[in-house]
DNA sequence: CCAATTGTTATTTA
DNA sequence: ATAAATAACAATTG
C-alpha cells in the first residue's frame, strides 16, 4: 500500500519514541523483510541507544540513534508502523519492535515485501543519499522529466512514472492520480506526448504529490483520524476501486486494466489514446 | 480452488 | 546491447 505520502504517515507513528532509549529489541530474525540485513548487529547495537530523529523521502524511511546507528525501512506492499503501549506482546507479523519503556515502536509486514536495514556510521548509509531528487525539490525540473520521458519513449507513460530513479515516492495509486489530473492516457508512449502534456503530467506529479503529504500525513504535527480519511471525493482516489466508479470530473464510468504490468483505472472520457 | 492486492527485482523477450 | 515485458517473491482475502 504505502506510496509517499503514506509513508511519511507511517514515520510519525514512531514520533512518541523520538529523544527516548530503546531498552531492547524484539525481532523475527529469520523473517523476509531482514534479507541481506546483520540482524544480530542490529538487535546488539539498537539495544539501549536513542532515538534521536526520523526522515522519509520516497518510498523509504530513516531513523537515526545515537552512536551513528541508522535503522533503514522500507514498507513494501503491505507494511505499517505503529506505536503499541509497553505491555503489548508483539503480533505474528511484527518484525521489529523497539521496546522502550513508555511505548512499543512496532514494524509490521505480513506479505513481506518490505525491508529492514541497519549500518554504523558517521553519515547517512549509500542508499539513502543516492535517492532521486525529491518531486517537490527544484531539481525535479520539467526539462529532466521530458528528458526521462524521452529516454524511455516507447515505454507506457504509466509504467515510466513507476521508476523510482526519476519519480521517487509515485506507485500506482499516484500514478492514475496524476494521469487522471493531466488528462494523459495510462497506455500513451511516453514520447508520444507533446509538450503541453508533457508540463501537465510534471506539474501534476508536483500537486498530487503536496496534496497527498497533506491530506495523509497532515500538517505540523495533526495526525489524521485515519490513514485516507481526508482524501476529498474530488480525487480519482476514492473511486478507482468501486464496482461502476465513475470520474468526478465528467460523471462518465471509470475504465480498469492492466497497463505496464499494473492495474490501472482511468477516465476514457478525459484520457484518450 | 482461483484471482486479487497502492512494490521491487531478477529473468526473459524483443 | 538496451529497453520493455514478465515472473517471482508471500500472505491474506473475496
Amino acid at each position: 500500500m504505502p506510496e509517499l505520502a503514506e509513508v511519511e504517515f507511517y514515520r510519525q507513528q514512531w514520533d512518541p519514541g523520538l529523544g527516548r532509549r530503546v531498552r531492547s529489541v524484539l525481532v523475527h530474525p529469520r523473517a523476509r523483510v531482514f534479507r541481506g540485513c546483520a540482524v544480530r548487529a542490529l538487535v546488539d547495537e539498537l539495544a539501549g541507544a536513542t532515538l534521536r530523529t526520523s526522515a522519509a523521502a520516497a518510498k523509504q524511511m530513516l531513523f537515526r540513534f545515537s552512536g551513528g546507528r541508522w535503522l533503514g525501512l522500507h514498507l513494501g506492499m503491505s507494511g505499517e508502523l505503529r506505536m503499541e503501549t509497553a505491555d503489548r506482546a508483539p503480533q505474528k507479523h511484527d518484525h521489529l519492535v523497539l521496546v522502550q519503556r513508555e511505548c512499543r515502536l512496532v514494524f509490521s509486514d505480513p506479505r513481506m515485501f518490505g525491508r529492514v536495514s541497519f549500518a554504523v556510521g558517521s553519515e547517512p548509509p549509500g542508499w539513502w543519499t543516492r535517492l532521486a531528487p525529491p518531486i517537490l525539490s527544484d531539481a525535479f525540473s520539467i526539462e529532466a522529466v521530458a528528458a526521462f520521458l524521452h529516454r524511455r519513449a516507447r515505454a507506457p507513460i504509466k509504467a515510466v512514472l513507476l521508476m523510482q530513479e526519476r519519480f521517487p515516492g509515485i506507485g500506482n495509486w499516484m500514478a492514475d492520480e496524476i494521469l487522471w489530473r493531466a488528462a494523459v492516457h495510462p497506455a500513451r508512449p511516453s514520447g508520444s506526448l507533446k509538450p503541453g502534456e508533457v508540463r501537465a503530467v510534471w506539474r501534476n506529479c508536483r500537486r498530487v504529490c503536496r496534496c497527498a503529504l497533506a491530506a495523509i500525513a497532515g500538517r505540523g504535527g495533526r495526525v489524521p483520524p485515519a490513514l485516507n480519511a481526508n482524501i476529498p471525493d474530488s480525487w480519482l482516489f476514492n473511486h478507482r476501486w468501486e464496482d461502476g466508479g465513475r470520474c468526478p470530473r465528467t460523471g462518465a464510468p471509470l475504465a480498469r486494466g492492466v497497463i505496464g504490468g499494473r492495474t490501472t483505472c482511468w477516465s476514457p472520457a478525459r484520457q484518450k489514446l
